[in-house]
DNA sequence: TAGATTGTTAATCGATTAACAATC
DNA sequence: TAGATTGTTAATCGATTAACAATC
């Protein structure tokens, strides 16, 4: 039994950042680019960029670097951005609120196609030309519809319930913006956005210059 | 000279964490804690919570364990949560107004105390009870207002100039959610929400199970 | 006192960086 | 061909885990 090469989370956190800095080189017309001159883009090292890639495979050329169109392509596809994706989020609040009007997540295949709140004001009203459902709507709705992604913008008390009705509609991944861990089985994805801790961090010696 | 104990990010990002637990363990009424439980309840090793915590201190007791409202405490200074800080917003987009309407952030010392924006149809509009003021009236305001943080939740084609204009300004840190990496000095603290970035994470591998 | 649990040193593990043969 | 730059192996560095003497 071949042992499946797992690649480590600090690889994998990286990518976005390498896309967007070759999207920039794309948009501005440049063709190919060395690992040297990269690192020197991104303040990382020249070694750190060519191992990473070399973990999905061998992109690059010697003599020549790499071909920024093909190099753009390949991180997309590895991101999974060459597929379409359908969201929802749970928690109409000012955050979820704020998630369903952004429209560069449409642009990068990532689709709004349903949204719900407990709150009985929220429930019927329109965002983003969709309907707010009901959360306990919600077990029926993931029934009927293939959901990929649900965005967790609920306050922690409801936080833990609704992610169990996920798991079981069969949700492949959770957004949780929600402040508490979940504790889902492994095969759910959960990716955390904890702005609260966020801002602790940076709170963390401020006046000490 | 002796040379500056410098405490890792990593150990620094799990500090709101610990913080968090320990906060509910207070509220339940959880008095007394030991390393080995505390790292059943949040899934990492005792050694590794002792290793962190030793950094700052010796906070616990042999045979013991710690008590739970000290090492709140402890934390809670740490983190720079014991004293307040003054924030403004830069672009009172969605997720501008989002933030600005966080009532939890003002409970935390963090306390909003002006709002700008580029728009003129935004300009002049309240916020949390403050008006949004034109981002060119930034510089002066500087000037009058002592400012912690920032929030930088503009679009990445402003939010360049912007952050220079706050390092000139003065300002101690950055919570810098545009989609751009900025290029400032070291004596100003940036801490990154890259919300896209964060997605394209959750996105990679969603459909291989 | 005996048991529990810390603080801390040592061992291990993984991630980053350096070096260089291969090759375009 | 000579120069440039990759892919990859080896060396280094740092972070995590294990072990245990100290001690409450």
């Amino acid at each position: 039994m071949v042992e499946e090469n797992k690649i480590s989370i600090a690889v994998i956190k990286r990518l976005p950042r390498y896309y967007r800095y070759l999207g920039e080189l794309l948009a501005n017309g440049v063709t190919r680019i060395s690992s040297k001159e990269l690192s020197r883009r991104m303040n990382i090292t020249a070694s750190q960029i060519r191992q990473d890639l070399n973990n999905f495979g061998c992109f690059g050329q010697q003599g020549y670097g790499y071909n920024v169109v093909l190099l753009y392509e390949e991180i997309k596809k590895i991101l999974g951005l060459d597929k379409n994706y359908n969201m929802i989020i749970c928690g109409l609040g000012n955050l979820g609120k704020a998630l369903s009007n952004y429209y560069k997540f449409d642009r990068l295949g990532f689709n709004f196609i349903g949204l719900f709140d407990i709150s009985q004001e929220m429930v019927g009203t329109t965002w983003n030309n969709i309907r707010v459902g009901c959360v306990s709507e919600l077990e029926s709705f993931l029934a009927e519809n293939e959901v990929d992604i649900a965005v967790l913008t609920l306050p922690k008390t409801s936080a833990c319930k609704v992610s169990q009705t996920l798991v079981n509609g069969g949700v492949k991944g959770i957004w949780n913006f929600s402040n508490v861990d979940l504790h889902i089985p492994d095969s759910v994805r959960v990716e955390n956005v904890h702005l609260t801790d966020s801002l602790m961090v940076l709170s963390y010696g401020l006046n000490e210059g």
